[in-house]
DNA sequence: AGCACCTGCCAATAATCATTTGCGGGTAGC
DNA sequence: GCTACCCGCAAATGATTATTGGCAGGTGCT
């Protein structure tokens, strides 16, 4: 993951921009942790902590893996990605030149029609 | 600027996440240039050039100048200000160890430094 | 059965941001 | 005076986001 695009960078940098993705990066960076136990951990609630994982998640910043525990629960494991951004105006300018999105701005919603799954 | 508090980080990211502001920065990238030349060079109107300007200002990514041209019309001439930084699960998580917003996420409102008590 | 724990998702609300439009001021030149 | 260019700011609106709370399903234990 050494060149993103533009809407790319948009989206990795917005995702990270969050004192709450922080947390939960610093978290997730001691070792995987499943989805109830990290909210307790943060303090945070379950749907909250939801909806910042998939983020991270979308942003390509985290994974995770359904397991079942030895007492049959379903427990989702997170963890993070390993990654390595350089920013500077130089990769921020040629980053600029790829943005396909010519109008709007914000926390772009980007995306071409993507099937995503 | 080696070193940057996770709320610092959470504003410099918060302002490279923009595809706006990245195109603003990469013609500036180019050299300076004042606000009106910009706006039109961008396709944008100049109230919007002038928020994000501040906001990449107010980041450090960009400063300005008030010069006055030849024929005695002020011009605001801005430039980018050098800056590299490098992002990992590393360096998030540590400066997500120094946010001092523990509740709140969006895009910071600032940091209410608790002027203590 | 009832309780405790796990997961996921959606609707509603509050809070925030992005962008526009309009106005104010200033200098130079026709 | 009027026009063209420069700068800055603020109120209003529309669009997004963040966060909560509730409800759904599942397993295992007492």
């Amino acid at each position: 993951m050494a060149e993103l695009t533009g809407d790319e960078l948009v989206r990795v940098l917005a995702t990270l921009a969050s004192p709450h993705r922080m947390r939960v990066l610093a978290a997730l960076s001691t070792g995987r942790h499943y989805v109830s136990a990290l909210a307790r951990d943060l303090g945070i609630s379950r749907a909250l902590l939801q909806v910042h994982l998939k983020k991270l998640e979308r942003a390509g910043l985290v994974s995770a893996e359904l397991e079942l525990s030895e007492d049959g629960k379903a427990m989702k494991y997170y963890q993070v990605n390993a990654f390595a951004l350089q920013l500077t105006p130089q990769s921020v300018a040629a980053a600029a030149k790829t943005l396909t999105n010519d109008a709007a701005d914000g926390p772009d919603r980007g995306a071409q029609q993507n099937g995503d799954s």
